[in-house]
DNA sequence: AAACCTTATCGTATATTTGCGATATATAAT
DNA sequence: ATTATATATCGCAAATATACGATAAGGTTT
């Protein structure tokens, strides 16, 4: 492809759908579970816990927070990270104004 | 990398992941949202709407169905595609059941 | 049958994601 | 100061995703 035409959709869509890539890999997943579990947590449990790598759990980590998941801040030589609930509850807000009105009106057609 | 190692997860992380990874692009949560309008849509309409070529809408609608997000039939010439709204009661439930239970009980912690 | 319309699939180019080892960085302990 | 520990970042390789034009496949219409 030559350009990505991501932009062209409307904000909502794109801030749904980046909310969604950011928990589209098991292993995110995985990560917002325990510390959905703990509500804190350092990496070098969750590298423990995961079969990846440390550098590998160290860039999801990323990702998570840069997708505004969870939170995290430095505490000595470790880094102690938690969920972001607000985060999650504007997901699935967004997710049901998409979905839940329709939801029940609708027979289905195929 | 050599491998990729979604495998190594568990089915619920790795089922809960596959349906966001379905919703993880603006063009198809675009789809849904125009056929949870309609509830029943076919695929040329989709196409008049979205500012994508014909080829990459039917391939954004495959992704769709393949993760079983939405169903489809053929009606003559033409596709007809309508949500499947018991995969979205199941992600909300799966999505629910990973952290409803601690929302209110954590405080936040950094 | 021929021409037409609609949708799916193929081939291809490019961008992004995933994963790891190596290394850098920063704090703590000796 | 040196060493150890924990985490982030860099650079690279391989896999996937995104997008499109061209073409195939299937059903209508004439």
């Amino acid at each position: 492809m030559a350009v990505h035409k991501k932009e062209e959709f409307s904000a909502k869509e794109q801030n749904l759908a980046a909310f969604a890539k950011a928990i589209s890999h098991p292993a995110r997943i995985a990560i917002l579970s325990v510390l959905s579990k703990r509500n804190q947590c350092i990496c070098g449990e969750i590298v423990e816990i995961l079969p990846l790598a440390q550098s590998t759990v160290s860039q999801h980590l990323k990702e998570l927070k840069n997708a505004g998941l969870i939170d995290g801040e430095t505490d000595g030589p470790r880094s102690c990270y938690c969920i972001n609930w607000k985060a999650f509850e504007k997901f699935n807000a967004d997710f049901n104004s998409l979905f839940e009105k329709l939801k029940e009106a609708n027979a289905k057609c195929c």
